[in-house]
DNA sequence: ACATACGGGACCTCCCGTTGCT
DNA sequence: AGCAACGGGAGGTCCCGTATGT
């Protein structure tokens, strides 16, 4: 009765997802990395790994979600924010010695076909970051609609970055997509002379 | 004995590692995808399933690669080369019903930490188009430092966008995206009056 | 607190057991089917599954009595008495679209060597039908000895019947087989005029 | 390599669902029992676990037609032919310890209802028996009505005789039945004086 | 009386790679 | 080139029994 053993399990698949991805990540896998028991698997998770999927999914998606309020809150605008967030994420790339880049892409990828529960989770896992930053970028005085094109390309530019930079083992291609999005926004902002 | 028994391996099998990743395609799915006998695959590829994996990116890669290529020999200038590599982006996206996005990036987020020998390839991949890119942009009077930078964004973002696209099954962060990018190239080209 | 849990535990299982066998019966399919608690069922069966089969067993076992003694007393004589036994029996083969035959017999097969306890109980089953229905044949008139092999004979006939029935699904094998019996009874009864 | 492979997990995986039934013998048993190698067993049984128990009831059946085809073939007339054949199904059962009643009567109890394909091959199973005593019958000089009775009976008598005398660890329902149906046999047949 | 959780293990399926024979 | 069989192992699912709190 240890405390906290779905959760324990629910973070174990979620890291091991992230790094191997869906279809290469056992139970085995799991239950190891998380020293969690073997016989309680079904019990916490009935619907299977699809179901453990999922809950990693949203836990990792909201731990993104909230390295991106933390930046909106602390930075002096929309477009340092944004600058921080990409380097937030290089520094837990270098962390993980470049094991961990976006906890959703890989499964996203993986399951966008095969398995539409959870392909419809990463999906709206992108979609929740993109309308926190519009919303950020449309209190910044930034038209609706030019605020969801913004939101969209950085959600693109950071992905395609993650991707870039674990295959490259360097963090360089996230810096120069956060330059790129950087401008871009401030190219957007009303001045504020 | 039938002929070309060996592309049409490689061929299915670029085709299933794209749609559903390279843990969940087994030799089965590839040889009754590709209609290919069974007996051969080892015959063909003694260097197992990562042997094929290798064939099938250097397939894809170059299939891109081509691409790029041909918007390049096509369009008036760089910047619209690559807003028409991004839409044909799109386009065999639309055609296979959002089953195939990038024909690298799945294995490249599968096998960066598990296979290294896959992880490079994909790595290669990349970087190989972003040198076919940069190249077009020196060309067209760009420093070198700032069309390598270009170059990385530009990769990211189409490969960021590939992945929201095919998640949401729109190709609007491909047009998105590739206006972004667009935009930037053409900030960085010397006065052309 | 339900009323009876413990005897509705016991009905689904002898109904399962009876359909689908003792070792394709799991406690998740008898307390589905029986609409009771999961968290009772070691409360109500300190000794397992192996104590709720033999429950089973004996309530099947005791309905199949039930219906001998039944037939028994409301027949003019004894072979009628059988034939409205295994007539009974095929009523109920057709009432549960032939799911339902003899509630021991799969258990008994099943158990001959695996389970010794429950192969006893089975063994018991059919010796308490053969002891009753040579009760009566002795009190009919026949010898002792001819009046066990009689109910031994009938027993066996059902039983076989039962098995060939619930195959074909038709009932036709039960009404040969009491034919069959009911003139071995009859030819072995004293001159009654 | 070794020859008949497939053969003699057939004939382990037939001894064991007669001995302990379709549903508690697993693959790990079979290839025990067999000491055949665990990896052919997808190969050689595409089918899965439900081709193997068609497999299996098929040879058990034949070799019961066999037994009852020799008994035929050597007896002087038929009603002897069917007491030896029941003595040889008693034989059998002693001889294995009473591990090994009918072949075909656990499995097929256990699977009526729920594996229609292995229902419907124990069915065929018993109705091969079933007609090839009856064209024994009818040669007999036996009209084909009563010779179709005669051998369900027949059949149905063996089987429920082997369950008791399974369940009870001795041969003498065997014996019993065999008389039963000797007898009217007999009484069927026309005088031979 | 009932529920939640623990534990280990067995279920069948199927994979990947190898080995000799066509 | 192609095939059929071998061979071990891991895939996810689910079971049975126990322990611990209501």
């Amino acid at each position: 009765m240890a405390p906290g053993t779905r959760d324990r399990m629910i973070a174990a698949a979620a890291r091991l997802f992230q790094r191997d991805g869906y279809a290469a990540t056992g139970w085995r896998d799991v239950v190891e990395a998380g020293g969690t028991p073997w016989g309680s698997a079904h019990h916490h998770f009935p619907g299977g790994k699809e179901q453990l999927g999922l809950e990693a999914i949203v836990l990792g998606s909201g731990q993104v979600l909230s390295a991106l309020e933390e930046c909106l809150a602390g930075a002096p605008d929309v477009a340092t924010a944004v600058e921080r967030w990409f380097a937030a994420a290089g520094q837990s790339l270098i962390a993980s010695q470049f094991e961990c880049g976006c906890p959703v892409a890989t499964v996203a990828l993986e399951t966008a076909t095969a398995v539409p529960t959870l392909g419809e989770a990463c999906a709206a896992a992108f979609r929740a970051w993109e309308e926190r930053l519009a919303t950020a970028l449309r209190r910044a005085g930034i038209a609706a609609g030019r605020a969801a094109d913004l939101s969209c390309q950085a959600v693109a530019a950071l992905e395609g970055a993650l991707l870039l930079a674990r295959c490259r083992r360097e963090v360089r291609p996230l810096e120069i997509a956060a330059d790129g999005v950087a401008d871009a926004i401030r190219a957007a902002l009303p001045w504020a002379d």
